[in-house]
DNA sequence: TTATTTTACTTGCAAAAAGCAAGTAAAACT
DNA sequence: AGTTTTACTTGCTTTTTGCAAGTAAAATAA
């Protein structure tokens, strides 16, 4: 049993997820709504499925996200997002406007970035909207 | 020359900061005002020499940090944030919200968290501010 | 003035994690 | 019945981390 290097609750995070690759699954759960192993391999950084097979795990262990069979595709599984995991949407967005303000090549739509500056709360609220509704998307 | 994964913005943040360590020593930085070498390495999570001396490198390198030698001690060095690493005062907030809603055990005193989250733009001016003024301190 | 301590690191080596390519097993489609 | 798709696993190399010890220069103490 591994034990905590303190309680610190920055530190807590960090222990879960302080590395290249957690968050930007998370990412793509909240803002692309990918649910399944074979969209979330396909994103543009490239992960290892090796990888991204041992973070799912990870998450699903910490309670941050659930995985079920896909009712329509009995091989597909589902991975969805926790209250827990759902609760990390401030710190994307935090994460998301000071990536934009200091990447001069960035990608981040400029229109998000404003509204998060503008209403996070709003904001917070129109991802949970989107989360829970299969029409809606934030980010295409 | 490492070439970059993607310009995501949470991707950008992530090549930077997307490690166990670094997000710490900018803790100890923003709240406990830690300037040195040593202070920083007594905190309580026990980051080796050699990953320390690297990550204050990294940081230096990536504009989030500088370094200068203490005016009154000319064998310390004082690492400080520049307007990059003090703009990530948000991030920090928000990973310590999530960090003490989720962590049965934790050290975080409650008082900062209800402010953080009555008050998000009062409690990061008032880190600024402490920042600044060498009497104030966020958390002791 | 010399010796010791303090401060900020560096070095070397073992262990763990990441990265890459290929392989597998079961369901589903042709 | 054979091929493809989906969700992984395996094996191996490279990179990063972690730990213990060492170093060099400045400051302090004897």
């Amino acid at each position: 049993m591994k034990t905590n290097r303190s309680h610190c609750p920055i530190n807590f995070a960090l222990e879960i997820f302080g590395d290249k690759w957690t968050l930007l699954i998370i990412r793509d759960l909240i803002f692309f709504k990918k649910k399944t192993y074979g969209a979330l391999k396909n994103s543009p950084e490239g992960i290892a499925t090796n990888i991204l097979a041992n973070r799912l795990n990870l998450l699903e262990d910490t309670g941050i996200i659930t995985k079920r069979q896909d009712p329509k595709n009995t091989k597909v599984y589902l991975y969805e997002l926790t209250q827990k995991g759902i609760d990390l949407i401030p710190v994307m967005l935090e994460m998301s406007v000071w990536g934009a303000t200091y990447d001069a090549k960035t990608a981040a739509p400029p229109t998000i970035i404003k509204r998060i500056k503008k209403d996070r709360e709003a904001m917070i609220k129109e991802i949970k909207a989107a989360l829970k509704n299969p029409q809606k998307k934030i980010i295409k």
